[in-house]
DNA sequence: TCGCGCGCAGCAATCGATTTGGGTACCCTG
DNA sequence: CAGGGTACCCAAATCGATTGCTGCGCGCGA
């Protein structure tokens, strides 16, 4: 059983005191070129790592920063949430403590505390998907940013995604393709993202001299409902050449849907969605054109300000929008392509 | 700044030294129970929690676990892994850090040292789907348990799924709903996964006196292969009533071909996935009838596994084969129904 | 030659909880 | 009343690294 090596292990070896050895590793007091050197290779030699409990212990920071979701890890879309903020991590030698409260407020104050004996320096309080939230009480004086969440009555940091320019930037791009006819497909319930959409969506419109027509159907996941929302959609007076859809897997009820009714995507029907959920977006026949949520830069961002302020930098911008990208693939095409009836 | 309270000032309030609230909090020496309800009570009001970084510095024992994977969270895979974990850390108390190396040998050895230097007391050491690897010799003397993954040279404690088992049942499913010319479609790539379903659907077809018959295309997430596949299976002399897939992925892209086809599901054409990935699972339709992965179960028993390595239980079994689950939807019926070609 | 300053190295305190090895008071017994 | 237990409680050492302060020795100016 090799013995975990220690500083004063690599004192002994180099014949310093691990005063010395502590000050040539982190070249903080006043050690001579020569020894400092020394010290160096011989902590390489009996791979010499510091016990990072001591240090935290010593030092009062613990190098974690704990990670608080509602639901970590089972939905893609948090996951990349998590690729982000571990990569930044990782770049800053800091470990990411992952908890999910599985929604449950008790759950969740619980972990927290657990977060906090474990004397995490910082929490990312991060949701699944945009909403508005009230920050735990648990965190107490802990920094804290929020991703896909704000809260009105906290002075902490937080990044969403810019869900009107969502909204823009997808109608703009049927618009752009030639679609004068578009119905944007949302859900029933409402929040930010469904709000921040439909706003968007109705500037762009309506700058545009069209008519916004929007329908909503009770949940993203119920495919029959996406079936409803396109009959119900295509029943209407206009028929429309385009759907721009709350999300990927709405999209994936329009594709069923359109192909119950013997609708060809693209050619009658151009589909758009958001997310970018690679599984579905991809695999899909035609590809998915979508609007790729910024996860990993939200995630990428969060522990960039926490690591500054941990250090004491205050963030220039307190409340971010951060903006997607379009992930163009083949399910939007031109109108004037198909056979079906235009406007 | 409320200052974080410590096990002196809970001696302090309640008059008696550290180490008798030590004692006290923890059940060790002898205390008097009235001393010992006075120091609880008094901890309580403080709000006082162990600093769990001197505990650890203390009894050379964090308290946490090291998941290591080589795709954390970004497929709902390994995140049903990660949610098994978390919960049967949460239940013991202990935290788990989790570590994405991106597949990266060199990235993942440096993400183990990070780790040990964080004093881990033991490594989940996870792949995505089932494989053979070998454990990183970072991880040193750590106790390790492999997750989706097997390592004939290590001593560690491995899960994985009994893949024998899901090619039995999948195909014994089929068979008892009547099916009898059957086609198991997976990857060209072999692995566990491949080889053990191949080895369980063959047994079972020849026990029941069929004739197995296996196509295999290059990717599942492949929409075009699935397409081929399904065509090639078709144009075959007796045309299948049922196709078991690799997973649910492949199942979608045979849905959308047998779409194109003119082959209704499953009037015509049964199909059956593995995975239980319910983005695809449940929002098919009609809904996708699979065998789902026991991930969360595996998740749970590294977990548990580990702890009792930890206080030095070494575990029944070492090598454990974990049974999967059938997930019955709609995707499958009997072939007497269909009006299609019947054997 | 004496003394001051500077370069270099190390002693010892510190972080907060646990644990070892006593110490003290009280009670009981002979 | 002395000796021996017992029940309670506590001082101090400990874990490993960091850091303020001190000490030593050498060189240079007076």
């Amino acid at each position: 059983m090799a013995k975990r090596i220690g500083i004063v292990d690599v004192a002994a070896a180099a014949g310093v005191s691990v005063t010395t050895v502590s000050h040539a590793l982190n070249g903080r007091g006043q050690v001579n070129a020569a020894t400092r050197e020394r010290v160096q290779q011989v902590a390489i030699e009996l791979g010499y790592a510091p016990n990072r409990i001591a240090t935290a212990l010593r030092n009062r920071r613990s190098g974690i920063i704990g990670f608080v979701s509602d639901e970590i890890a089972t939905t893609p879309y948090s996951g990349r949430v998590i690729l982000g903020a571990q990569d930044a991590a990782a770049e800053r030698g800091i470990l990411l403590v992952m908890v999910d409260s599985n929604g449950d407020p008790e759950v969740e104050a619980r972990q927290i505390l657990a977060l906090r004996a474990q004397q995490v320096d910082a929490i990312v309080y991060a949701r699944m998907y945009h909403q508005t939230v009230s920050v735990p009480s648990a965190i107490g004086e802990l920094p804290t940013v929020l991703v896909d969440a704000v809260d009105q009555h906290s002075s902490s940091p937080s990044i969403v995604p810019d869900e009107v320019g969502i909204g823009r930037d997808g109608t703009a791009y049927l618009i752009a393709m030639g679609h004068r006819n578009i119905v944007h497909l949302t859900i029933d319930d409402r929040g930010p993202g469904h709000d921040g959409r439909i706003v968007g969506y109705r500037e762009v419109m309506r700058a545009n001299g069209l008519e916004p027509r929007i329908a909503s159907v009770p949940s993203p996941a119920d495919g029959r409902a996406g079936f409803d929302a396109l009959r119900l959609a295509i029943s209407d007076t206009e028929r429309p050449t385009a759907v721009f859809c709350f999300n990927d897997e709405m999209a994936l009820g329009v594709y069923q849907s359109a192909r119950e009714l013997g609708i060809s995507v693209p050619g009658e029907l151009s589909v758009m969605g958001v997310d970018d959920f690679t599984p579905i977006a991809s695999q899909l026949r035609p590809g998915l054109t979508t609007i790729a949520l910024p996860h990993y830069e939200m995630g990428r961002w969060a522990i960039r300000t926490l690591a500054d302020l941990i250090d004491g930098v205050e963030p220039p911008d307190s409340h971010v929008r951060m903006p997607a990208g379009m992930v163009v693939r083949d399910s939007v095409v031109a109108p004037s392509s198909l056979g079906g009836i235009h406007v």
